[in-house]
RNA sequence: GCCCCCAUCGUCUAGAGGCCCAGGACGCGGCCCUUUCAAGGCCAAAACACGAGUUCGAAUCUCGUUGGGGGUACCA
């Protein structure tokens, strides 16, 4: 009657009306399910197209699917899917419902759809294509990701695809839902570029001060990253820059009298002393590396009666211009004898005039 | 509303009745190292949601409450 009205219709999954369904679930366990509040899903559109229900239950048939690993917000269309394998007389795979990643602040299954937001408003990252772009490493990603609902054991918390497919088993799975803590996916970051050959990690830097802009010269990025491993939490240019951009700036303009003096408390002839007395040790080394370079610094700080600290902190300014930079004797080098000579002199013109 | 799942430090977790006045990690605080920043080393603070049971004994078992999450589609 309805098909002579021309209505559309659907196909359905007939439910028994009592009694109560038991299934089973790698990590929920039995879950029952009173047959009562169970509805007649749709299997079959009125556009002829099938459910997800009818699908998955028929793809996963025919493809001879052993595992069914999702998330628990699935749990509950499992009974009809469970109804459905019953009604084909198919086996039923092993199902595993795994908790779902909450917000970092806890509030709400994470989703593109609704990003979470960070302390300072920014949108923290959803998908695992954008921590790559974030700068952060597939490993370090997948260790923290795993630590996440399972752990190793042992108290182990970094390790291996390999070793922890050894170890794993969907039992191990803890059912509780789990708040994605970036600060640990930092740490892990930062453990896993250490772990890295410099020259690999010099090699993965790169696209990323190309991609903001940056001329790469490869034999000043790989004398410099070294210095940088220890301190990159994520592959940036924006924190490559933070530690060493005098060595990325076009050019190198005079510093005003206030930079130079940063932090620095004694007066200003003894600073501009100290800085002439430097490029005078510095321009009479053998060799321009961080061994000569060290211990004719130090001598030099010592004879002036200077405390490495304030000492050093006036070299920085004035061969840097920045508060913050990789240790002395290292960039040195890559600055160059000629152009260190050339900045120390600029500096203590400038503090003369 | 109804149904399902979950519940240990701020966060991720160890813990499957006595080994736990609860262990590890991140983060936080302090100290050491130190030319700045890191890294590294050491120390500290920090939790069994609550209430009833069961038991000689409970973070571990049961029930309830509260809290959190998810589902209630001709979406996946």
């Amino acid at each position: 009657m309805f098909e002579a009205e021309g209505r559309p219709k659907v196909i359905r999954l007939k439910m028994p009306l009592e009694g109560e369904m038991i299934v089973q679930d790698a990590i929920q366990g039995e879950v029952r399910f009173d047959y009562g509040v169970l509805q007649d899903m749709v299997l079959l559109k009125a556009d002829g197209f099938p459910t997800y229900h009818l699908a998955h239950v028929v793809d996963d048939h025919f493809m001879e699917i052993s595992h069914v690993i999702r998330a628990v917000e699935w749990l509950s269309s499992l009974p009809v899917h469970w109804q459905l394998w019953q009604a084909f007389g198919w086996a039923i795979p092993t199902y595993a419902h795994v908790p779902v990643m909450l917000n970092p602040n806890g509030k709400g299954k994470m989703s593109k759809r609704n990003p979470p937001r960070d302390a300072h408003g920014n949108i923290i990252p959803v998908l695992v294509h954008d921590y790559i772009a974030s700068g952060y490493l597939p490993e370090a990603a997948f260790n923290f990701l795993a630590n996440n609902s399972w752990n190793f054991g042992d108290d182990q918390e970094v390790y291996t695809p390999q070793e922890a497919v050894a170890r794993f088993d969907l039992s191990g799975i803890n059912p509780t839902n789990a708040a994605l803590q970036i600060d640990k996916l930092d740490w892990y970051n930062g453990v896993y570029i250490r772990q890295l050959e410099p020259l690999d990690l010099a090699r993965r830097l790169r696209p990323f001060l190309e991609s903001s802009g940056y001329e790469v010269n490869v034999e000043l990025l790989s004398a410099l990253t070294p210095m940088l491993q220890p301190r990159l939490k994520r592959l940036s240019a924006e924190e490559v820059m933070a530690y060493a951009g005098f060595l990325f700036a076009e050019d190198f303009p005079p510093l005003p009298r206030e930079v130079l003096l940063r932090g620095f408390k004694g007066d200003t002839a003894t600073a501009g002393t100290a800085l002439r007395s430097a490029g005078e040790a510095l321009a009479g080394l053998a060799a321009f590396d961080a061994a000569q370079i060290e211990r004719a610094l130090r001598a030099t700080a010592e004879a002036l009666g200077m405390k490495p600290k304030e000492f050093f902190s006036l070299l920085r300014n004035a061969l840097t211009g920045q508060e913050v930079t990789p240790p002395l004797f290292d960039t040195l080098p890559l600055i160059g004898r000629d152009e260190s000579l050339r900045r120390l002199a600029e500096a203590a013109a400038t503090l003369a005039g």
